[in-house]
DNA sequence: TGTAATCATCGAAACGTTTCGATGGGTAAA
DNA sequence: TTTACCCATCGAAACGTTTCGATGATTACA
């Protein structure tokens, strides 16, 4: 039974009492710090469960110099919705919740003192950080101040650090490779546009290196187009398509399929009979996407999930090496006929 | 600056040695809670900065008794994907740093328990729930003890607690209007249906009964429907709609659209030429739907905002009367064609 | 039977703030 | 010059834990 609300919330002292021990055993009891004998512990445990005591988290934070809790930067959603990003958070909170941690949130992505602070003020033990490009300030500052930290996505140079990134060069060469085979010998990708001040963004830039390589290596055609959901964007695509004909394929990188779509259909380019589409995407959007494309999923929830629990499991062990995870994800073939209906 | 982060952080002690005054002055120079003369605060604001000092949140929230933080619980989005909830917790987080609060996020959103202690505990000083019931044991539990806590939604009987909320009766309402005014004799709506666990979700209820109520007032027919983004869901909506060929348009809430369209286009029916809808979504995924669909937009991340910023206003001062804020979204007509022409 | 070792328990200090009441120097009024 | 009052500053206690070293009671061994 949890305590009336009304009135003061027990404490180490009212269990000391009630079972009889002193304050120190208590806290030994609870802890298994110290061996503490059969007994007494049943009387505490009583005690416990009788008073509805819940240790105060400030408090221990405050003695243990520990608050068991990490902190999150997302970006806001207030204009535009990222949408792994919630992915990327739902999955952190799921490791924290895992291994007894709080999880702090906060939006103020960009800046480097916030993040710091959460660390410094002993809200946080440590940080995960999202969205990173490929230098980022913020890194620089966590690693130069000694702060535990994780990233979903890595920099240039990740010497020591601990991240979990998807391999986006790998992803968009798999899906060049799948598109060649179909028959197709020019093709686009369709690179996300860099969001207010966030150019030389790691999935982008690896994205595209991604692609270059690929196609050169095929000696395909291969157009890059930087792109998003506004208007402007979705003129540009179509402007392309219209201009390149003979551009019957497209890799889209996360929500950038929506311009393609709009364009293909505006134009009377029906997918997959017109036009092949490969869309790196979260697998828990693909049955939003009409019609289903063919996808590489990007185990989104899976990033979060594991990049919250390196970071807890360096700050259980402070000596452990720094985790570097590079996930790939499966190639699922739903609707890329090939340009001329050449395989069939 | 900030300290190098391999000593000791300083402390008020500290900031009380280096400008030559006691801790309790220290204090008071920085909280303003008494006054200080001008030369003191000079010397503390000097040693601050000097010192790099950043008060220790544990500890000031162990002696004030509060934790200048809000909790959030939100559903997982591992295996599907509540768009919504990202824009809400995003909301949230803006107002809670906007008001220099943290927020802590946990995904363990159906246990009540949970949810009380991190008040309990002191990690945060109230709660901003989400995704209620008309009926919700969570929202039952806090009232009764006694704790501060806002909703995102509301339960069927709000007597005396904070709460924003989507008017979405109304909003499916103005969607029946407009599609009667184009002509539509016979429509759907189709409901979100739901998830485990879940029945008796307020915002399904209520877009039911606003539906029932518009239909019945206008005398047409109006078919129901619970659905997801599954395969059987797909399927549930095509027989549906080939089975009711003068169902003739239909009204989407958060994600159904996508079983809807799918079905539309693998019945070779149009939208908007042969069919007409309208979607109750988030702004910032409009973009994504193709076409594009006359929508009714749900202002999430504008109702996350809302419901942190009330819930803190009434932590700062408990006499505050509970605030019910319930908003209206705005029909924004895109691409609704009359079924026959007959507007035009 | 005396001493050493082991074990469970206790007492007290400490973590870094906030805040209450006390103190003393200064000015204003008598 | 004395008394009263005000204002800025100080000292100390308190918030609820964790943890170190000490204490006393057992047990083991000589």
């Amino acid at each position: 039974m949890t305590h009336n609300g009304r009135q003061r919330a027990p404490t180490m002292v009212d269990i000391a009492k009630r079972s009889g021990v002193a304050l120190s055993t208590v806290s030994y009891a609870l802890s298994g710090k110290r061996p503490v004998s059969p007994e007494v512990r049943a009387r505490v445990r009583k005690a416990v469960e009788e008073l509805g005591f819940q240790a105060h988290a400030p408090a221990r934070a405050l003695k243990s110099r520990s608050a068991r809790a990490i902190s999150v930067f997302c970006p806001t959603a207030r204009d535009s919705l990222e949408i792994e990003s919630h992915l990327f958070l739902t999955g952190i909170a799921e490791a924290a919740s895992e291994f007894d941690y709080s999880m702090l949130m906060s939006t103020a992505s960009q800046d480097p003192e916030g993040i710091l602070s959460t660390i410094e003020t002993g809200r946080a033990d440590g940080v995960v950080l999202m969205e990173v490009r490929m230098a980022d300030e913020r890194v620089d500052r966590l690693r130069a101040a000694g702060h535990p930290f994780s990233i979903i996505g890595r920099t240039e140079m990740n010497d020591g650090v601990s991240y979990v990134d998807f391999d986006f060069a790998g992803a968009v060469g798999r899906a060049v490779d799948h598109l060649y085979e179909l028959g197709h010998r020019r093709m686009a990708l369709l690179n996300r546009a860099p969001a207010l001040s966030m150019p030389d963004y790691g999935p982008t830039v690896r994205s595209r290196t991604g692609f270059e390589h690929a196609t050169a290596e095929l000696s395909v055609e291969g157009d890059h187009l930087l792109t998003g959901t506004s208007g402007r964007h979705y003129i540009e695509v179509l402007r392309y398509l219209e201009r390149n004909p003979d551009c019957t394929a497209a890799i889209t990188v996360s929500v950038t399929y929506a311009p393609l779509l709009a364009a293909l259909r505006d134009l009377g380019r029906r997918v997959p009979e017109d036009f092949s589409v490969v869309a790196i995407i979260a697998s828990q959007i693909v049955d939003l996407v009409i019609p289903p494309l063919t996808t590489i999923e990007l185990p989104a929830f899976e990033m979060g999930r594991l990049g919250g629990e390196i970071l807890i499991r360096q700050l259980a062990d402070p000596e452990r090496p720094p985790a570097q995870v590079l996930l790939e994800g499966p190639l699922q073939v739903r609707s890329s006929a090939p340009p001329s209906r050449r395989h069939r």
